[in-house]
DNA sequence: ATTTTTTTCCAAAACGTTTTGGGAAGCAAT
DNA sequence: ATTGCTTCCCAAAACGTTTTGGAAAAAAAT
């Protein structure tokens, strides 16, 4: 039903060689025959079969992104943009996009192994990366090429890309305090994970540098699958404080249980409290007050995973790049007080 | 670095062809030689290579998934969970997944052609299936194996899975109904999709077989990207109403801003108004109070797609199959009374 | 001891490309 | 008329498997 190559050099009375070389825009091969290679082809819907290219150039155009269902950033739409701009970048230079969804986490390994071993792609993003992450010691170990969206504490060098978690709660931070706050909640993520570790650091050091004192009982961690230590119980617990903050931290993910559990103790977000999340989910636009989030470049993000990752692949496999993205404030409904120099809305 | 066929067969000092079959469990190898060889094989690291078997068996032992970015649904997290499950099927037969994001809707078809045409995957899965869908005709033209997750209009004969949202919402009704209500809101999806139609069609027959009779102010259709027509602005309209509901069905991915719209004017739900959310996200269950919801039955649903898109691949291509998964009702706290026969949490 | 059957193995072809290493023709320079 | 360049084309090998169609050896039957 499909025509080959040979089949198609035979209908022009060329060799597969010549036709092939001609498609491929080869210079040996005559304008004159070229255009009429293309014209055939194009008649006759010839298309190189990609199977067979990959056995001849020994790659998959592949390239694989591993995940678990489990991760609470998997039910996140932040997730699905990132893949759909990698999925973009990808078809553009003819790759595939393969996923892998590891049953469960301790199925992972497995999942990569199956990809890696099994010669199933070139290479091999991953996310939701934790400072000693087995994930990536094992790539590291079979050395094969991998970009992180995330960082590790793993010391051998290898490629990455992330936000500027630190940069990004310092200056919420900042905003925060310029507004008058003095006592700031922050409910993060698993310290198992890197990026909250690099929140609470900039959200320390945003506190330092205005020389307010760090206090623990003001910091909640939110444990995935947890029904105690979720959002919502989260915020009634820090309001119930001695001395409760009038400004609230967290992923905009978060933002329902933290507004169920402020409107049921009567306080209005935007007022009696204030409100900054992290990604710039469509809940915080659509959200009355509208909420002020920071807003991490994840298209530019996904752009530059790849590139790196399409380095990796063709070059020297030892290398080891960088690129940390910086993040914008966006100022909506639930900061009191806009300031200059940031966008708004 | 990595060992192949004709390597290891040398090392063996048996012939490729042998060494494939034992590998490959045939009977006619002896059991000693067998042994040998999965040994020897298992200490050198062998995985045969899946491009070159791909190309010898003419398959690409891999199916695709075209979404387009700009759904809602896309931006849901049924979604992820259906994706898990079709991977976790795919992984046990062997199959990779692969996934094209076009970035918009116009380039949907291009998305889908790269990957049949350019016979980059041996069956495609569709969803958010719409009446009229080019999609569908352009695989149904190609005669190309596909199974829609929902259904559509093509007369041609086709492999499909879907919920019934006709029975799932028409219990809703039921339910409610039998609470007492008699005038039930209804947000609705689009109706240029397949499901919104049926579950309008469950709503009507439900308000019918009640006797109640169908009033078109009750309904709304929820337009993606539209300020005007989401799901908040939808139920202060409602409840303007001269008669306003004392009941509102809808998705529960838009339950954020119903309820932010009913808090709003001061309703309680559960106890003012009822409300009853299609899919069971965790959102219901975290909610305060919980929604009670519709809940269908995905990973059998994604199990049945991934069995049928086989027998599509495999098969006779001339066949359509079909499969329509019965819902559950998971009463919680958003609904003020409970009735026997209906899983209770 | 011969024939038949079963067991165990393998050489060669095939899947559809691309790359390598020329070769023949045409033209210009000597 | 020979030599040297270009230009244009191609045969054969290679990528790593599986399948086909035997063939040799061993075992069983005669």
């Amino acid at each position: 039903m499909s025509i080959n190559l040979r089949q198609l050099a035979k209908l022009l009375e060329l060799s597969p060689t010549t036709v092939s070389r001609a498609l491929a825009g080869y210079s040996d091969v005559s304008n004159k025959t070229r255009r009429r290679v293309k014209e055939i082809a194009r008649k006759h819907k010839y298309f190189p079969n990609p199977v067979a290219q990959r056995l001849q150039k020994g790659k998959t155009e592949a390239i694989g992104i591993a995940l678990s269902p489990g991760y609470n950033y998997f039910k996140d739409t932040f997730f699905i943009d990132l893949l759909a701009e990698i999925s973009f970048s990808l078809s553009k230079i003819g790759y595939d996009l393969t996923i892998a969804i590891a049953p469960d986490s301790s199925k992972e390994i497995e999942s990569l192994k199956r990809m890696v071993q099994g010669k199933r792609v070139d290479g091999i993003i991953l996310t939701m990366t934790k400072a000693k992450d087995n994930r990536i010691s094992y790539l590291l170990d079979q050395n094969f090429p991998f970009v992180l969206y995330g960082r590790t504490e793993d010391p051998r060098p290898h490629s990455f890309v992330d936000m500027d978690g630190e940069l990004a709660f310092r200056e919420a931070c900042k905003l925060l305090i310029e507004l008058g706050h003095k006592r700031i909640g922050l409910i993060n993520g698993e310290l198992e994970y890197m990026f909250p570790k690099f929140c609470l650091d900039g959200y320390k050091n945003g506190l330092k540098s205005a020389g307010i004192n760090f206090d623990s009982k003001l910091v909640k961690e939110w444990k995935q699958n947890d029904e105690k230590l979720n959002s919502f119980q989260h915020t009634l617990a820090l309001m119930k404080l001695p001395q409760p903050p009038t400004a609230i931290l967290f992923y905009t993910e978060a933002s329902q249980g933290i507004l169920q559990a402020l409107q049921q103790i009567n306080l209005v977000v935007g007022k009696d409290i204030s409100l900054i999340g992290y990604e710039d989910l469509d809940i915080a636009k659509t959200s009355i007050p509208s909420l002020t989030t920071i807003c991490p470049p994840m298209r530019e993000a996904a752009k530059k995973l790849v590139e790196m990752l399409m380095e990796k692949i063709d070059g020297n496999p030892q290398d080891g790049f960088e690129k940390i993205f910086k993040t914008e404030m966006i100022i909506r409904q639930s900061t009191n007080k806009v300031l200059t120099n940031i966008k708004i809305l």
